[in-house]
RNA sequence: GGCCCAGUAGCUCAACGGAUAGAGCGGCUCCCUUCUAAGGAGUAGGUUGUAGGUUCAAUUCCUACCUGGGUCACCA
């Protein structure tokens, strides 16, 4: 609305000049110095006026004759100011090199927080009513779960909640690999290890979900190092074709150990707050996948050297074995059946893949080949590319077993905030709830404030801090807009204005904030809090939650600022400060109070609903 | 070697083609008799890998090169 408005308003004053109307743009200023919106629109025209050929005849001979881009600018503005500005703006000016600045009214500002905080928030219309699929997560049974799951998890969460408030309908789906060589080889290795520990399957049924799933995890790498002698390889491949075929030898020990995997993930999805709609399987696809490649030879794959491949060379890409010589179906030709199921139980309008960048060159092998089969997958298949979690140099491997395996950075950070809140006067359910709490917000923040795409380094001491940039400091902030609140004892202050616009808002205004000064850290509030549904939009346009997060970290960043250096609450009993130059102010009147009370009201609530939107769970108190 | 991604402060990261390239951590100073100090204020730290090009304007777009990572047939 803002955009229009502006946008009509300039392109006359740009008429009544003679200029062009194309490519005006509007956009927020980068600093709260530089007004609300600024448009570069006289810095763009100034080259046509200045380049002859160009020229054809815009503007008079008063604009031919303007040197510079500014003191076009100045021209637009004056003549914008003569003929009249919208409602909304306060002022604009114009100023070197060549911008247009303009300022809103504070009580319009308002009138936009308060509609940030409302329930339909960054809604946009590229998203309405789209059905989007967000496949994230997938960790392969009968292996570590790592970092780096960890990662796609919370992305993909955030995405969904993302897509979701942008009004689009999510399905979450979660693809695992619970077939295949790596499953034999880890149901191979774990038998091994429990027969040289002389253990018995029933007694580790009796173990804790994470020590089976960590057995599962040594038995894989146990089973990739044995794998290397060519006897056992033999006997690991027959172990594959026999799970391939169901064989009732080995399927007890799969079904148990798949059983372990699975419950294990269950209790981190939990924990990170996420729930899927349907868990798809390669053991369900692997079947369909086999006989739509095969029934597609000739068409879309062709055999070489016993195989059945695809030819990706044909389009710029490369080849790639869908169906092995041994007549096992890949990774690969799985997946061509993966996104039929898929569609059929979501029909999608874009299919959100998140997944690690290292699979680029996969993914556009088979987006390729599930376009050639089903037309209908054109431009439905999206490789959201993720940067991948190195730890200090080191690529992790499951294979190798150089992992940071969740649980146990979970339990040290867990740690390291113990003594943070440890003594506060909170009761030792509160504290757990609590510890958890922050737990999983300051790992996710660490997570979410990277764009997705960029490689992470992850460096537990480092890059899970506790002050600053992180979780814990928006938990804190909003922790603090909620106790003052609760001293506030006022639940029910609603701002109202009689601004009109577009008639169609119409009320009264009770706070005279027509008069709070544009310098001031409360009019920095004021002017970030409505940008909040914006920004939102755009994260869900660029995928990329890390928007919210630096949204969020500024908002913080300008309420402690304005929290530090004004009073909020009337108290009169308290013992006035007794030092000189105290630096916060010592009394407030009581509109003023009202109005900042509204301002943390609004702050908390933006924070609680950006939280929410990157799958973390707000503290009213810590 | 082909293709993909990245190179910004000592470290970890920001910045729809715009204004003086911003934060956090770490370093150095200040501020708790206070509505939550997990906070705030200040200070030091940069030729945005290199060289060209496009543009009124380039960290951003284009080209080449350098460096790092990924990937390139029977693993997932």
């Amino acid at each position: 609305m803002i955009d229009e408005e502006l946008k009509k308003g300039i392109s006359e004053v740009l008429k009544s000049l003679g200029l062009p109307t194309e490519k005006i743009i509007f956009e927020h200023s980068a600093e709260l110095t530089h007004g609300d919106y600024s448009s570069n629109i006289a810095m763009t025209i100034f080259s046509h006026i200045q380049s002859p050929h160009l020229r054809q005849g815009f503007g008079g001979q008063a604009i031919s004759d303007i040197k510079i881009p500014y003191n076009l600018a100045k021209r637009i503005a004056s003549e914008w100011q003569k003929m009249g500005l919208p409602d909304f703006v306060a002022k604009i000016e114009a100023v070197a090199p060549g911008f247009i600045n303009i300022f809103f009214k504070n009580d319009y500002l308002l009138v936009e927080a308060k509609k940030a905080v409302e329930k339909d928030f960054g809604k946009i219309k590229e998203m309405a009513g789209k059905k989007m699929m967000v496949e994230f997560a997938h960790p392969n049974t009968h292996k570590e779960l790592h970092i780096g799951h960890m990662r796609t998890l919370i992305v993909g969460e955030a995405l969904a909640r993302i897509f979701s408030a942008a009004g689009a309908e999510v399905f979450r789906a979660n693809y695992q690999g619970d077939i295949g060589p790596h499953v034999a080889k880890s149901i191979w290795g774990t038998e091994k290890i429990i027969k040289e520990r002389g253990l018995g399957w029933e007694e580790i049924e009796k173990w804790s979900l994470p020590e089976k799933a960590h057995l599962l995890g040594e038995g894989y790498v146990r089973g990739v190092k044995d794998y290397e002698d060519l006897e056992l390889a033999k006997e690991i491949d027959k172990l594959n074709r026999q799970l391939y075929k169901k064989d009732p030898q080995v399927m007890p020990a799969y079904e148990q150990t798949r059983r372990w995997s699975l419950d294990y993930y269950d209790t981190f999805y939990s924990r990170f707050y996420t729930k899927f709609d349907r868990l798809f399987f390669e053991s369900e696809v692997f079947e369909s996948g086999k006989k739509i490649v095969e029934e597609n030879v000739g068409k879309v794959f062709e055999q070489s050297e016993g195989a059945i491949i695809f030819d990706g060379e044909k389009y710029g890409l490369h080849k790639r074995v869908f169906i092995t010589k041994d007549g096992n179906p890949t990774y690969e030709g799985k997946d061509m059946a993966l996104a039929p199921l898929q569609y059929k139980t979501f029909p999608f309008d874009l299919n959100v893949h998140v997944v690690a960048n290292e699979q680029a060159g996969y993914f556009q092998v088979i987006i390729k080949a599930l376009e050639l089969l089903d037309p209908i997958f054109k431009d439905k298949e999206f490789h959201l590319s993720m940067g991948m979690v190195q730890m200090v140099g080191k690529k992790m491997s499951s294979r190798t077993g150089v992992i940071i395996k969740v649980d146990d950075l979970l339990a040290e950070i867990k740690e390291m905030l113990q003594p943070l809140f440890a003594k506060g006067e909170l009761t030792e359910p509160e504290k757990e709830k609590i510890g958890e709490a922050l737990t999983i917000a300051s790992i996710k923040y660490s997570m979410l404030r990277v764009g997705p795409k960029q490689d992470v380094i992850f460096d537990l001491q480092k890059t899970v801090s506790l002050d600053g940039d992180s979780g814990p400091y928006l938990e804190y902030t909003y922790a603090r807009t909620q106790s003052v609140l609760r001293k506030a004892k006022i639940s029910n202050i609603n701002p109202s204005t009689t601004l009109r616009i577009n008639g169609e808002r119409s009320r009264t205004i009770k706070y005279p904030i027509s008069n709070i000064n544009p310098n001031t850290e409360e009019s920095a509030l004021l002017r970030t809090i409505y940008k909040f549904p914006e920004i939102v939009a755009n994260a869900a346009k660029e995928m990329a939650p890390n928007l919210v997060c630096s949204f969020l970290y500024d908002l913080c960043q300008k309420y402690n600022t304005f929290y530090d250096k004004h009073k909020i609450l009337i108290q009169k009993s308290k013992v006035k400060s007794q030092k000189p130059n105290f630096k916060t102010e010592d009394e407030v009147d009581e509109r003023t109070s009202e109005f900042r009370i509204l301002l943390t009201q609004a702050v908390g609530e933006v924070i609680k609903k950006g939280l929410n939107l990157l799958g973390i769970e707000s503290l009213e108190k810590m």
